[in-house]
RNA sequence: GGCCCGUUGGUCAAACGGCUAAGACAUCACCCUUUCACGGUGGAGACACGGGUUCGAUUCCCGUACGGGUCACCA
């Protein structure tokens, strides 16, 4: 049989990366074993509707690479894919079971039901199941609300199968008389999501642990109905880790204050959407080779229900960060480019440097974000603190450097303004002094950058801030040496 | 609180009764080097605890502790 996995999110707005992970895996699911994968909107609550909601589903799905074969927006054999084109489909079904006496009216109010709890009884107390034929016509013909109710077993327990999780057995009386319909006639989640998945041949329900519990009521539904269940596979938990306020390390379920939680949030952030995807991929499986760089197409052929863990596990961006930069690194020139090229035109610099640009940013940024920062020196050139020029490793201090700028500065100005003829000079001067090059090195690219860290070595600097500018700032920078 | 699930280094994790318990990120040291990165080499670092079962348990069973989930006319 044909798998068929479904992505059912409700329209919130907002793509969680634990939302995600569970896309993925749908998504990964179906197309391992060649089947597809649906999207389904589940929209039954209008006070939580959100302009523009489901586009941010569709983008998300669209950049994540995780394309669906039926869904609202392009159509299927199973239509529609919107939960509340489909809100008359439901309450036929549930009053089928009442006819079958699998489920009954329930008149209870509001009110009894939140004196119950009050006085410390859980769940419903199935004051209605049992109702006769008389007091529920009477009741119906006075047109008192009510919701269908399914009758659960009062005693004995349930077993049901899980590919992560094993056999999974709760005692029946754990079980509550749940609500199909509602007062509002609406369906509720549990029961829509049931029909829906039965009547959209859905094969493979995967989902986060958090239905575990609430799973032997849907096979309920579908044991009254006769259908057959579909293969579970509950996926554990993405969590974040969070200081509260004594200032304590806490563990907890992935939320916003662990910082960009959203898909887009970390697009914003410059991670890309294949390293978020990769990721997340290893974030709760793991494949059967230390393999740790997957594209779609190796994650479609490996994975494997086997692999999936059943511990919940901690959200990590150091490691996002890390697969981030592998993905940047195995760039080719053109696409490094792309991407960087918005940055590029922000600090005004042209066409003929960005070879020299991609190549000496390529391996030092994680994110393309980044790149503005690695830039800033070429905008920004103040009275830096000139101790700078003093640096154990590289040999100098602000007596060598002053020889060093002496000399170099109308050396330089003499230059025909390329890499190789600058590192040319340098060396050649270093070696004619008998100095190592860094000696000379360090002093031409601490007087032409103004602060300690580049991209780049001292030939790079000078290159991109060109051969007016350069001059300039050593010019200034000798200046303020020999001051002092 | 009841019920369900989980527990290997700081983090992600492999191992499906038999080893000195992989690997990755992070971290530290060293090398490379024209700063910083990249790259290379190496170091430190884990089976929650207590009972069983077994010739032998990280692996199986039972408790304890800790963590998480769930108990709606919400999805």
């Amino acid at each position: 049989m044909k798998i068929r996995t479904r992505f059912a999110p409700s329209p919130t707005g907002f793509m969680h990366v634990g939302n995600l992970r569970t896309a993925l895996y749908e998504f990964l699911t179906a197309k391992h074993g060649g089947g597809d994968f649906v999207l389904r909107i589940e929209d039954t609550d209008q006070e939580r509707y959100v302009e523009g909601a489901t586009d941010v589903i569709y983008n998300t799905l669209k950049i994540a690479g995780l394309t669906h074969d039926e869904g609202p927006d392009i159509g299927g054999d199973f239509g529609p894919y919107v939960q509340s084109e489909r809100v008359g489909l439901y309450k036929p079904y549930a009053e089928q079971l009442v006819k079958e006496g699998k489920a009954y009216y329930c008149f209870c109010t509001k009110e009894r039901l939140e004196k119950l709890h009050e006085d410390g009884v859980i769940g419903y107390d199935r004051h209605c199941r049992d109702l006769s034929a008389d007091e529920i016509q009477k009741l119906l013909d006075s047109n008192t609300p009510y919701v269908i109710r399914q009758k659960l077993p009062l005693t004995g327990e349930t077993t049901y199968h899980d590919c992560v999780y094993g056999d999974i057995t709760i005692s029946n009386e754990e079980l509550d008389d749940q609500v199909l319909i509602k007062a509002d006639s609406f369906p509720t989640y549990n029961f829509a999501n049931v029909i829906d998945d039965h009547t959209m041949g859905i094969t493979h329900v995967v989902r986060g642990s958090e239905y575990l519990s609430s799973t032997p009521k849907y096979n309920a539904l579908y044991d009254a109905f006769g259908w057959d269940i579909p293969t579970y596979i509950h996926l554990p938990l993405i969590m974040g880790k969070s200081v509260d306020e004594d200032g304590n390390e806490v563990i907890s379920k992935l939320s916003k204050r662990h910082g960009s939680t959203g898909f887009m949030d970390l697009i914003n952030e410059g991670y890309l959407p294949e390293a978020i995807i990769n990721y997340i991929a290893l974030l709760g499986w793991a494949p059967t080779t230390n393999q740790e760089i997957f594209s779609m197409e190796e994650l479609i052929a490996n994975f494997d229900i086997n692999g999936i863990s059943k511990s919940p596990s901690v959200f990590d961006y150091n490691k996002l960060e890390w697969v981030n930069a592998e993905y940047i690194k195995a760039m080719d020139f053109e696409s490094f480019t792309n991407y960087a090229k918005p940055y590029y035109d922000q600090y005004g610099l042209t066409e003929d440097k960005y070879q020299l640009l991609s190549e000496i940013l390529q391996p030092r940024i994680t994110r393309f974000t980044q790149i503005a920062e690695k830039l800033t020196f070429l905008k920004e050139f103040s009275d830096f603190d000139l101790s700078l020029f003093e640096h154990k490793k590289s040999k100098s201090n602000k007596e060598t450097s002053i020889a060093a700028l002496t000399d170099m500065i109308p050396a330089l100005e003499a230059l025909d303004w390329n890499s190789e003829a600058i590192s040319n000079l340098l060396t050649g001067y270093a070696t004619e002094k008998e100095i190592k090059n860094s000696v000379v090195m360090w002093p031409v690219r601490i007087g032409a950058a103004g602060v300690a860290v580049t991209p780049g070595g001292c030939a790079e600097v000078l290159i991109l801030l060109g051969k007016e500018e350069s001059l300039k700032r050593l010019k200034t920078s000798l200046d303020r040496l020999t001051k002092e």
